[in-house]
DNA sequence: CTTAGATAATTGCGCACGCAACGACCTTCT
DNA sequence: AGAAGGTCGTTGCGTGCGCAATTATCTAAG
């Protein structure tokens, strides 16, 4: 084609790539992402007083084993950086809806936990998100695009993201001591 | 709190619905939009020295007719709240890629309209970004996931923010030499 | 034991965003 | 024409986030 010669306008090349169907999907993924994601916020804080933010970190901790999370895992989990964690748990500390709580076995570290007002918290907020949800795209969609959207989504997020698709991670046992001694 | 009670509770409601599968479905598109999101912002800047959000703007002027849109159109497109916008083209102008041209037809109205240096710019960016895109989920994907991708998200965008599907907009038939004074 | 390097979480700093209030302008109704 | 109300874009203010540097702790090597 055009070799290193200057004729040809180097626009036209341009011009083709700019149309290309890749780029209109990485423009819908964003836009549908984001209008989405504006919506759920702002009917959350509307109909349950809170961010969707809060609401998510809640709900993580809520669904793991004795609801609570160390600080990275929740990190991995929520596309934060640990800074942005810390801080988002400052808040909800604040709150009264999640304690920190040191872990035993390595005292750098520790546990987001859950407390009883969360719990109610997110438990309450918990239907009306699901009505949100149903509101804003899963009602346009067949099941079975709920399920090549989920097949196709789960690739993405184990891809751009490996920590967070991680087991249950090593549990700890209440009444264990087995921090044993030297 | 009850660690060992057992029996039935009224958070057994609760635990079936922190296991819906519509919770599962839509932290995977927060985590796997997310994620990708990051991953794309950090390569851009990494290699061509712009944040995505430049990129994606001047991307949009450059595929718009004139290569110059509406604030508000722009606005619309973009998920930013015009407060947004405004600062958004405060950047991209001082960085001398993007001009405002006041509206003849209203003279409340701006056009930001890419500069020769911007069409360069995001030009040159263009073959990087698609690179990115490749690496960070297309490559993944079937033609046929990412036709069923691309099906779904659009209902979704449609649904969530109708005005960004809009036609091109009644075209100014002006002749093209409006853009040059001062 | 001692030292060097990695990792968990936090903090200072700067930036980008949304909301609400505003001024400028357009449109419609009487 | 004149007034009322809507729309376009900008600004003040507060908030939330990421990056880089920091502290405390864990782990590995000599």
């Amino acid at each position: 084609m055009s070799a290193m010669s200057r004729g040809p306008q180097p626009t036209e090349m341009a011009d083709q790539l700019l149309d290309d169907e890749r780029l209109t999907l990485a423009g819908l993924f964003a836009e549908s992402y984001t209008g989405l994601r504006g919506q759920l916020d702002r009917r959350m804080l509307a109909e349950c007083n809170m961010p969707l933010q809060w609401f998510v970190l809640l709900l993580r901790l809520a669904r793991s084993p004795d609801r609570r999370l160390r600080m990275s895992d929740l990190a991995d989990q929520t596309s934060l950086t640990p800074s942005g964690l810390t801080r988002a748990i400052d808040r909800l500390t604040d709150a009264r809806l999640v304690e920190r709580v040191s872990c035993p076995s390595d005292r750098r570290g520790f546990f987001a936990a859950l407390t009883d007002k969360g719990l109610d918290r997110v438990t309450s907020a918990l239907g009306p998100h699901l009505r949100h949800l149903d509101d804003g795209f899963l009602s346009l969609l067949s099941p079975e695009e709920q399920g090549q959207l989920a097949a196709i989504l789960r690739k993405i997020r184990d891809h751009v993201n490996p920590g967070a698709a991680r087991p249950p991670e090593p549990i700890p046992d209440d009444d264990a001591t087995t921090v044993a001694a030297s």
